[in-house]
RNA sequence: CGGGGUGUAGCGUAGCCCGGUAUCGCGCCACAUUUGGGAUGUGGAGGUCGUAGGUUCGAAUCCUGCCACCCCGACCA
């Protein structure tokens, strides 16, 4: 491992690209666009996984697992949908390889071995998904249907980042079917809320929950809510969408019930997704030059011990201590690592963990032993101090809370600094290129003007929030009149 | 996919213009001394120079194709 990264400051892509690597998250592969998510890395998508999972347990939904493959002729039948995903689809044309005749000890396709219909490997699983619910659901007692799945989904990108873009990611997708407009819609709202519990509670990443302008809508969705976090760097990153689709998908693959009434009605739709792009939300809100910051929450170690001693017996004593103290926070539900490698030294573990993240060091030495004490340092802040040993059960637990607080609150403070109400659009250009960040201004609700101002300025709308107040206002652009401001950024 | 750049040991690099079998640092291995913020010394291992062809007596170096990565655009969770 070698020392330093490179610093925010100077160069912002480079530092979140060697962080990743270099704190060993993830790193790219021998495939185009596709990474290697690497054990400690995945470690976090695995409690990011938990979490979620429990919270769509708790609202009544339920896992299931659907093909990789979506035949053609289903892929493209909501069409909306289909021609949103077109230019980004991997697809399988045969089944089959045989030894090239032509290039001893190589492989080439067997042209034999066309398939009649080519599979798209899906980008999202409306389709697939929407195939089989027509079998599953005839009557209103069939519903809802509120089924999750875990997955990978595969989209060509032409330019791709760790966790923030790849060819292939991991998220999960919501699928749920409604017998009326009114509860689907609540549906797409509560996963909204849903999301933005869980990025602000356990990533400690604010968002803005809004919904998304046409232009920014899910293909084949009637509306598109998102939360929106705003990066050290004053860029916008989507951290999760909802849609409601209407009866789009219902019709396009006759997913038809039978109503208690006795009618027959197409049921409506929701679809709802985060991905491992939460990894890079997390990674950009809280880390700093020294490296990754994880909320306690999310960390896959809490707290590491780190003994500094003179010989194996001050080991052996200090380790008697640490063992003790790591059981006692372990049955308080905190996960504790003693990096008791003697291989290093702990100037070497300091640093280490810090570029790891973990939130809480505590150093134990034979000064220690002595005065009944440790060294209790926080990696938000890093602020030192010297705790009574006895105390640290209850100490460290308080300690972890108050970070997890502490760091959502520094995020916080930043978007506020980093969110600018602006009423011309000179004023908009300005603030783009000084300060970045989110720029609140009124805008008369036309793609037309909403194109513009991205041609020009590379800003969209990012969302028109939820809890926007009204005020009446013109548009920057077109002086036309608007009656509440609307969130613009440069995003990932 | 367009424009630009890069690819040499696990990582970072020199050498390439002007062809003669590869430099340095970190890391790695062994031993010793060390251990309260990225240790020091001594010895050692590790390379089909991204890949496939071509030119040449000889290619890391020159030429061509391909692959990957980075930056800037277009596209996007």
């Amino acid at each position: 491992m070698s020392k330093g990264l490179p610093k925010r400051s100077e160069d912002y892509s480079l530092w979140y690209n060697e962080l990743v690597k270099k704190a060993g998250l993830a790193e790219n592969s021998a495939v185009r666009g596709c990474m290697v998510i690497k054990p400690y890395g995945y470690a976090i998508w695995e409690k990011m996984q938990r979490v979620l999972d429990d919270m769509f347990k708790a609202t009544g939904h339920e896992n299931a697992y659907f093909p990789l493959f979506v035949p053609k002729s289903l892929f493209e039948a909501e069409e909306q949908n289909a021609e949103g995903f077109a230019k980004e689809c991997a697809v399988v044309t045969h089944y089959r390889l045989q030894t090239d005749p032509d290039n001893k000890g190589k492989l080439r396709v067997d042209p034999a071995a066309r398939l009649e219909e080519e599979l798209i490997v899906r980008p999202t699983s409306e389709a697939i998904i929407w195939s089989t619910y027509k079998n599953w659901i005839q009557s209103y007692r069939d519903l809802p249907l509120l089924v999750n799945q875990w997955a990978n989904v595969v989209r060509w990108e032409m330019r791709t980042r760790l966790f923030l873009r790849t060819a292939e990611f991991l998220w999960q997708e919501g699928h749920t079917a409604h017998a009326t407009a009114e509860e689907a819609i609540a549906e797409t709202e509560q996963m909204l809320h849903v999301y933005a519990d869980f990025v602000e509670n356990y990533m400690a990443v604010p968002v803005v929950k809004g919904i998304k302008t046409p232009n920014e809508r899910f293909a084949g969705a009637l509306e598109t809510y998102c939360i929106e976090s705003l990066m050290q760097d004053g860029k916008a990153l989507q951290t999760g969408t909802s849609h409601f689709l209407g009866q789009n998908f219902a019709k396009a693959f006759d997913v038809k019930f039978a109503t208690k009434e006795g009618g027959l009605d197409y049921v409506w739709g929701t679809s709802w997704g985060v991905s491992t792009r939460l990894m890079g939300a997390l990674i950009m809100t809280h880390s700093d030059d020294e490296g990754l910051v994880l909320p306690p929450n999310l960390a896959p170690i809490q707290v590491v011990i780190v003994p500094i001693y003179k010989g194996e017996e001050q080991l052996a004593q200090i380790s008697e201590k640490v063992n003790q103290l790591k059981k006692e926070l372990q049955a308080k539900g905190i996960s504790v690592k003693f990096d008791n490698r003697d291989t290093e030294r702990p100037g070497f573990k300091f640093a280490e963990w810090e570029l790891k993240g973990v939130p809480v060091r505590i150093a134990i030495g034979g000064r220690d032993l002595e005065n009944g004490t440790a060294e209790v340092a926080r990696r938000d802040t890093k602020e030192k101090s010297t705790q009574q040993f006895d105390s640290l059960t209850t100490y460290i637990p308080a300690l972890l809370e108050e970070m997890q607080a502490s760091i959502f609150n520094k995020a916080l403070q930043h978007r506020a600094e980093h969110t600018t109400k602006v009423d011309s659009y000179e004023e908009f250009k300005q603030v783009l290129e000084t300060k970045g960040g989110f720029v609140l201004a009124h805008w008369d609700g036309s793609p037309e003007t909403e194109e513009r101002i991205k041609e020009e300025t590379k800003a969209t709308i990012r969302c028109i929030a939820l809890d926007a107040e009204d005020e009446d206002g013109v548009d920057m652009l077109s002086g036309k009149p608007s009656k509440k401001r609307v969130y613009f950024a440069k995003a990932y």
